[in-house]
Order: structure tokens, then sequence, then C-alpha cells
DNA sequence: CACACTTGTGTACAGTGTTCACTTTTACCT
DNA sequence: AGGTAAAAGTGAACACTGTACACAAGTGTG
């Protein structure tokens, strides 16, 4: 992306640091967590791998940047997946419908970015995420929000709806986190990796009634 | 386990396929699947590297093996939750509660086990499992089912229960798997690892819940 | 302009998975 | 029995990896 042909002309990379994040983002995205290999990182920015240490206090470190990269981009799908419905019907709808159709959107686009950036998800979730990225803006889309924001504004949006009752509000996020998240899971990397597409697609929509059914 | 002190006295270890996956789980269980590495088996074992090429094909055979082990540890896990329940009302419930009671018993040992044995757990899911190997004999337990059986089994006794109409029966098992897998995989492994342990057990149950009204 | 600071290089080390050639033990066949 | 081929171990080597240390090349500030 930066600089391939050959070696720079400079002695100073000018931005090492986003260099290697984002050629340990290519390297994730084909290979998962595992495949972003500091040394293969430093080569593809054309620098030597202790220049890594002057950005990155490890390779754990920089991993963990990979991966607030990642979940960024997961932001970015799910906002896609909401603007798309709201460009469908745009005020057609009841509020509830709009606010449940909301919902489903973050899980949509929850389950299409696992399956279509299968490398780059996994890497999202991999190592020691912590609750407290959830919030930092490295993590975050366009709109400035990362994936754990975007679920809570929807399910908010379901309480003022009337859909959700304020008493069931609490927790909810990690109810419904962790149904996509699991399907996710199992479908890329898991024992249900066997499913076709439309298995997938079944399979989806029905956890996603199932959410919305008992959440 | 088998041979700890000093190097064996025969030339050829006796079991030394077993071994290796004893010291692999050891390893799996402390540190994860990343933590099962090749040379520190052989090592525990008491035998050379290469040795161990000659019970498995490379590294990730010899993983894979392990996480089959894991498996039929997940297996246990749910079977003894399983059959504490059974000890608790012993007929004294209606078919449809005990059924349903059987059915959060899956999810309680897979939450339970998730969070006892976050190591094995992790590796029982990592790497490459295929659902292939949800029905093979390595990954049971005592009673010789697995995992994914026993949640099969349970949905069916929900079905036979008159709980779980059978039109929706098809494809339960995975949204079903998908919620808890979710969140176990969160509360170890992911965003939700800061979860205390209250607030875990209040997740659960609401998770177990959500899926009794939404399945 | 000198000097401290930042950022990159070079060399080195321990540890990893894996291959190849070798030795030791076991099992089988006449 | 005895000879022999397969099975199961050893040993040295190679190409990798992450990381530490000492040094060199640029850069901004007094």
């Amino acid at each position: 992306m930066t600089e391939q042909p050959g070696p720079r002309t400079t002695y100073r990379h000018g931005d090492l640091r986003r260099a290697l994040i984002e050629a340990g983002t290519e390297l994730a995205r084909e290979g998962g967590p595992d495949a972003v290999v500091l040394r293969e990182v430093t080569r593809r920015a054309g620098v030597t791998p202790n220049a890594a240490y002057r950005h990155f206090a490890d390779k754990s470190a920089l991993v963990r940047a990979v991966s607030l990269a990642a979940q960024s981009r997961l932001a970015a799908a799910m906002e896609e997946e909401q603007s798309a419905i709201a460009d469908d019907v745009d005020g057609r709808k009841s509020v509830a419908a709009l606010a449940q159709a909301k919902l489903r959107a973050v899980g949509a686009g929850y389950l299409r970015f696992a399956q279509t950036e299968p490398g780059l998800f996994r890497t999202a979730f991999a190592n020691h995420v912590d609750i407290r990225d959830a919030a930092t803006e490295e993590s975050a889309g366009a709109h400035g929000r990362t994936p754990f924001q975007l679920l809570s504004d929807a399910l908010d949006e379901l309480v003022d709806a009337g859909v959700l009752s304020a008493d069931r509000r609490g927790g909810a996020e990690f109810v419904a986190w962790s149904s996509v998240h699991g399907l996710a899971m199992l479908v890329i990397d898991g024992p249900l990796r066997g499913l076709d597409a439309t298995q997938r697609l079944v399979a989806a929509q029905r956890l996603l009634e199932m959410v919305q059914n008992g959440i």
C-alpha cells in the first residue's frame, strides 16, 4: 500500500507505525491472527525487524493494534448494513419496526463481516481484547462508534420504541452479542464450518429471529 | 502422569502416543492451544522431538488430537451437570420440565467447563475442528456421546415432551449452540473478560432463558 | 552550530517445526 | 531357532521466529 517498490530512499520511513499496522492487517486478512508475524510485517514495510520495537513494545502490542483496526472495519460493515436499511424504507415503517430492523442490521453486518473477512474477524477477537477497548477510538467505524456501541445504540432505540421493556434492557447486549458472535465463530472457525452458503443464511436468519423473540 | 522420573529405562516408550496427548493436554490446560508446542510436549514425555513424528503427521495433527481430548472432557462436564439434575428431582417433575432442565444442564455444563478450564475449552474449538469430528468417538464423554450429540439428544427430548414444536426442531442445535458458545468465548477470551463471577452467572442465566424462550 | 533525542541498522541468541540419515528394538516367516 | 523387514526411537542440521544489545543516521532545539 505505502511502499512496495524496492527499499525506500530516505533513512527515515515517515509513517512506519501506520505502515506496520497496514501490513499486519493484510497478513491477518490472509491467515488470521497467527499469520501476523513480526518479521514478515517489517519485511513488507521495507524495514529491519527491530524497527518495529520503536513503535510497539513487542509483538503482542502490534497484534493488538491490528486487532483494533480489524474491529474498526467490523464497525464499518455494521454501519453499512444499517444505512442500507434506512435508505430502503425511509420512514415508511413504524418506529418499532425500524428499531428492530436496526438491531437486525447490527447482527447481519456482524455475520456478513465474519464470513467475508474471516481472517480479520478472528483477529478482531483473538488476543486479549479488553472490554475497555470497546470504547476506544481506534476500533470505531466511520461514524466514530465501536461495534459494541453500535449494538448498545440499537438496543436503546428498541427500548425507546417500546419493543424492549426497560427492565430487560440490562445485560441485553451480552446475550445478543453472544448469540451472534457464537454463530460467527462456529461457522468460520468451528464445527459448523462445513455449512454451505444457504445453510448459513438459514442459520443466521433463525438466530436473529431467536434473539428478537427471546431477548 | 506416565513417566516423569528421569529418562525411561526401555528404548521403546510403550505408549508414546497417549503420553504425548496427555502432555499436550496439560500444556493446553495451562495456556490454551498456542501453548501446546511440540518440543515441550516431547520433552515432558522424555523423548526426542522427532519421536512425535512416528505418531502424528505434524504439529497440527497433535494439536487436533489434544483438541479431541478436550472435547471429551467438555462432554464429561455436560454429563455431570445433567446427572446432577436427574438426581435432584428424580421423577417429581413433569416430562416437559425435565426436558427443559436437561437442555439447561447442557448449556450450564458448557459454560462451567469454559470458565473452569478455559485453556482446554479454547483448545477444544481452536484449530480447524470439523463437524465430522462431532461424531467421532475420541471426543465423546463417559457415556459415549459427544458434546454435539448431547445437545441434539436434549433437543429431541424437548420435542418428545411437546415443549418444542417439530417444525422448529431443524437447525435448533445451531442457534442454541451458538448462543452458549458465544457467551463462553466472550467471557473467557473476549471483550467480556472483565466480568466478575456474579456478573457472569447473571449473564449465563439470562442467556439460557433467552434460548428457552426464543428457540 | 552543537548536542540530545528519535528512529533505523547489524549482530547475536535462544527457541521453534521439520527433514534426513542413522540405530535400536520388535515381530514375523520359513 | 534365525534372519530380516518394519516400527520406533536418536542426532545433527536448517530455516524460521521473537527479542536484546550496541551502534549509526538523521532531526529538532538551545
